[in-house]
RNA sequence: GGGCGGGUAGCUCAGUUGGGAGAGCGUCGGCCUUACAAGCCGGAUGUCGCAGGUUCAAGUCCUGUCUCGCCCACCA
């Protein structure tokens, strides 16, 4: 047998590096397509191409690995698809603030030769993140990587919008959409952000006086934008509001213009806000477009795409910012006296989500997608339990949205992304929508055309992503197999952006969801639960924290961390404590495999199995049990939870120091022999129930067991084994432990130092007890903390020594003799606040036994159980009852 | 304004169908016991936000209320 030891130290950058690159070159992170297993896949959440990893990611890459890891040791056919999204504004905006500091604008570049700078930038410096995430231990198969902008997801982009247009869930039109002037280009609504409350701009509430056209008198409007009001078509007022109903139908002279504009009654004004009476800029305001409509005002354009103000204005504004055209605008209408007075007044304007700058709402043509008939099959999807969102409260969220979705503007005005794929034909001017580019006009086969210079929104591609991936439009192996998917592992705050978007594309072209199960998980908040900010520097490079506690102190301390439906806090005292575990699991394997070391299964010799192996291989199996119910249902906290208090709590703390009576100076070879045999397969298998979290610690002490393979990962992950199940060892074994905690209890109330042993006597209730207690004698004495002298059990009905502290466990009393190291009063004290506890306890459960109703209607087995705890309490009262009367003995004859 | 989620030990939080209140950290006390002092053993601490209700039984279900947070929304 070879010889394999484990360092004295873990060195976790040395073993990260070593397996990882093992497991890529044997190919284990490859997809399997073995028919008779069941298939698993997860498509990642392509991170930006610009992206750099962060804890958000981790968490997320962390999660997914876990349950990759975990089906494929499973034996599952386990795909983790790849990729990485071309990011159309982020990555242009990359490119272009490179290209600044060169002193070069993409306009003077052109389009052709900037979009191929883009790409350069792209192989070089793009999808770092990818590289990223496998120093975390993602099992991706790499060897699938794609990309939102390759061939072949273009070729699935284009097929879906052309398809989208010819059933008339795609047009285009004239309608106002947010405008980003810096970006110049339209945002969905998604992407138009709110700015935290503390940043909310400190603007002004500006009350102008709006003369009448004819006759005197004027009604004054209240704006937080008096730059709009250039572009104003109508004052309204509420039909109900009294004070107004005379204007109805009247003009009223817009100040700074020569505009005579009506007053007209709209349902829409609220009677309580400012002066009731609202300016209408049908232009420049959501609103009032559509009060503009309703009133056929038209809606000429003030304001330009770089948020200049327009040849619609006065001259004396034109070409102004919007923000320089306020002030202008103010002065002048205080100069002229219309300006009545001015308030305090928080703004809370919407901005883009990517350069910050507040939105304009501009009139102009766009591509949309009808989004009602695809959300009504989303909505039905998730409704009929097809795809199960975790946790539940998120379907509500999920309903809310899709139920009052508006149509998605899809177009952007950039450069950089899949390009619109309709032409406009010069001389009909149709349009011309295709999968294949054109060079006629397929009305008037003119080839006097131009492709519109219009790309689509980023989450258009991304919506596909689940079978785009998987080689759609084409009937690929890959996508017949894997979709729908098993799981989308993504943050929830992404559900609308993506998730939603992906259900409608999904259950459109495929005919069939995207995924059976959504996990959306928190976000990562910093220890205080502040989230990530760049004003409050908190935070952390991922990378930074593998570097200096590895990659498995992150990716456990995140997944124990995950609590459904919460955000996740990370600190760095908690993966300080993972970093204990860590060595815990270290050291114990040290132990386990150093104590291994002479053991030879094909000795001839019979194992025999103590009750201390039995306990912890039943143990092991309710573990196994546990974590796979966990697994199942995506509860992160409670599968590492319970491989933590196995390991730690059960295996270490217990079992480990069973065992070394019997490796030490054993009792007979079959004993020792069994002993070796459960410690390796105990640790074996701890250690391939935390392979999915811990991937790398796992392989690195797996790889110095005697029987290991290739490599952990391929190994099976344990099945539960009720072979193994063991309810009367579990339950002798409790009793041991209970015996053990109350001579450790009583020596430590009392002040015993370790190094005064004590003599132990046991007084067993009934046979049984005693019997019990003989057979598992050895138990008791060998746990550290214990020292005793001697042990001796006695026959049941026999009376304490008189000198001795005693406590009850179950049906066995445990006496201590102390005599003479033990100050009774104390003693006495500490007594009767238990005794008044357990009377408490005692009240409590006489309370429901003397209820009739209790007794008539509670199920039998919970009355059994409160009968139990009766009895259990009172014998408990009784011994101390009798403790003080000892104690009282010692002291009165002290 | 609408929707959602929290308020449980000093701190951060678990608590899956209602049945004797938990973990980690912190704190206090005892231990260098031959895997581990990055460790071992033990103690203390809770009117489960408040008020009602359903039930034999409520941290858990219902109603109301206070409070913190998140998301959505067309108060200029």
């Amino acid at each position: 047998m070879t010889e394999k030891a484990l360092d004295k130290f873990y060195d976790h950058a040395k073993a990260e590096d070593k397996w990882y690159r093992h497991w890529e070159e044997s190919g284990y992170f490859k997809s399997r397509d073995d028919e008779d297993k069941q298939n698993y896949c997860i498509v990642i959440p392509p991170p930006n191409v610009t992206g750099i990893l962060h804890e958000g990611h981790a968490l997320n890459n962390t999660l997914q690995d876990v349950l990759i890891r975990y089906h494929r040791m499973r034996g599952w056919n386990v795909l983790w698809q790849p990729g990485t999204d071309h990011a159309g504004i982020a990555t242009q905006f990359v490119v272009e603030r490179e290209l600044l500091e060169e002193g070069v604008t993409k306009e003077e570049m052109g389009r052709d030769k900037f979009l191929e700078r883009v790409w350069k930038w792209k192989e070089e410096k793009g999808g770092h993140i990818l590289s990223q995430l496998k120093r975390l231990g993602a099992s991706c198969d790499w060897s699938r990587e794609r990309f939102t902008m390759d061939e072949g997801l273009s070729r699935a982009v284009r097929e879906v919008f052309v398809s989208l247009y010819e059933k008339d869930l795609i047009f285009r039109g004239k309608y106002m959409v947010n405008w980003c002037p810096r970006c110049d280009t339209a945002l969905s609504n998604l992407e138009v952000v709110m700015p935290e409350e503390s940043e909310a701009e400190k603007g002004l509430l500006y009350y102008i006086r709006y003369p009448l056209a004819d006759g005197d008198g004027a009604l004054t409007v209240a704006t937080t934008r008096p730059e709009t009001m250039l572009g104003d078509t109508a004052v309204a007022v509420n039909p109900e509001d009294d004070r107004y109903k005379n204007y109805i139908g009247k003009k009223v002279r817009l100040p700074l213009t020569d505009h005579k504009i009506p007053v007209i009654a709209d349902p829409h004004v609220d009677m309580e806000f400012g002066t009731g009476a609202l300016k209408i800029t049908p232009g420049h305001d959501f609103n009032d477009y559509e009060i503009g409509k309703r009133h056929g005002l038209g809606a000429p354009q003030a304001i330009d795409k770089l948020g200049k103000m327009t040849d619609y204005v006065p001259e004396k504004y034109r070409g102004l910012d919007r923000y320089d055209a306020r002030k202008a605008a103010v002065a002048d209408l205080d100069t002229s006296g219309l300006l009545e007075k001015t308030e305090p007044y928080k703004l809370m304007a919407g901005r883009c989500y990517r350069c910050k700058v507040v939105v304009e709402p501009i009139v102009s043509e766009q591509w949309f997608v009808r989004v009602g008939p695809l959300a009504e099959r989303a909505i039905e999807a998730v409704r009929s339990g097809k795809t199960v969102i975790v946790p539940k409260a998120q379907e509500k969220e999920y309903y809310n949205w899709m139920e009052n979705l508006r149509d998605w503007c899809i177009s952007r005005q950039l450069w950089w992304g899949h390009q619109i794929p309709a032409w406009y034909c010069r001389d009909c001017h149709e349009m011309t929508v295709s999968r294949h580019d054109v060079t006629k006009c397929r009305h008037c086969e003119s080839e006097n055309i131009e492709r519109d210079p219009d790309v689509l929104d980023t989450w258009f591609s991304s919506a596909l992503w689940p079978f785009s991936t998987l080689g759609w439009p084409d009937e690929t192996p890959e996508l017949k197999r894997f979709y729908p998917n098993a799981a989308m592992v993504t943050a929830y705050d992404i559900l609308k952006f993506w998730v939603a978007r992906m259900m409608m594309m999904g259950v459109q072209f495929m005919e069939e969801v995207p995924f059976t199960d959504v996990y959306l998980h928190g976000l990562v908040r910093d220890e205080l639960g502040r989230k990530k900010s760049k004003s409050l520097g908190n935070f952390v490079d991922p990378i930074m924290l593998i570097d200096e506690y590895g990659a498995d102190a992150l990716r456990f301390t995140l997944a124990i961390e995950t609590f459904t439906g919460r955000d996740v806090r990370l600190g760095e005292e908690r993966i300080e404590e993972t970093k204990r575990f860590i060595n815990k699991i270290w050291n114990a394997s040290q132990f386990t495999l150093s104590n291994a070391r002479d053991f030879d299964p094909s000795d001839g010799t019979e194992p025999d199995l103590s009750p201390a192996d039995r306990w912890i291989r039943s143990r092991l199996n309710e573990t196994v049990k546990a974590v796979h119910e966990h697994v199942g249902t995506y509860r992160f906290h409670e599968m590492a939870d319970a491989i933590y208090h196995f390991i730690w709590d059960e295996f270490c703390d217990w079992y480990l120091e069973w065992t070394k009576p019997e490796l030490y100076n054993s009792s007979s070879p079959g004993r020792k022999k069994a002993a070796q045999a459960t410690l390796l397969y105990t640790l074996d298998a701890s250690l391939k129930l935390l392979h999915p979290i811990m991937p790398f610690l796992t392989e690195e002490i797996y790889q110095a067991t005697p029987d290991s393979g290739a490599s952990i990962m391929v190994e099976a992950y344990p099945e539960a084994d009720d072979g193994n199940k063991d309810p009367e060892i579990e339950a002798g074994m409790a009793l041991v432990r209970e015996i053990v905690i109350a001579v450790r209890n009583l020596r430590s109330e009392n002040l015993i130092p370790a190094s005064t042993k004590t003599d132990v006597t046991l007084i067993p209730d009934d046979d049984f007890a005693r019997e019990t207690a003989e057979r598992l004698q050895g138990y008791i004495l060998s746990p550290p903390q214990v020292q005793a002298a001697s042990l001796e059990i006695t026959g049941p009905g026999v009376s304490p020594d008189e000198k001795a502290v005693t406590r009850r466990c179950g049906p066995i009393q445990v006496c201590l003799d102390i005599a003479g190291l033990v100050d009774a009063g104390e003693e006495i004290a500490r007594i009767g606040k238990e005794t008044a506890k357990l009377e408490a306890e005692l009240k409590k459960v006489m309370g429901k036994l003397g209820n009739e109703k209790f007794l008539s209607k509670a199920p039998p087995e919970v009355v059994a159980k409160q009968e139990e705890i009766k009895a259990e309490l009172e014998a408990r009262l009784e011994t101390l009852r009798e403790t003080r009367s000892r104690m009282e003995l010692i002291r009165d004859k002290g």
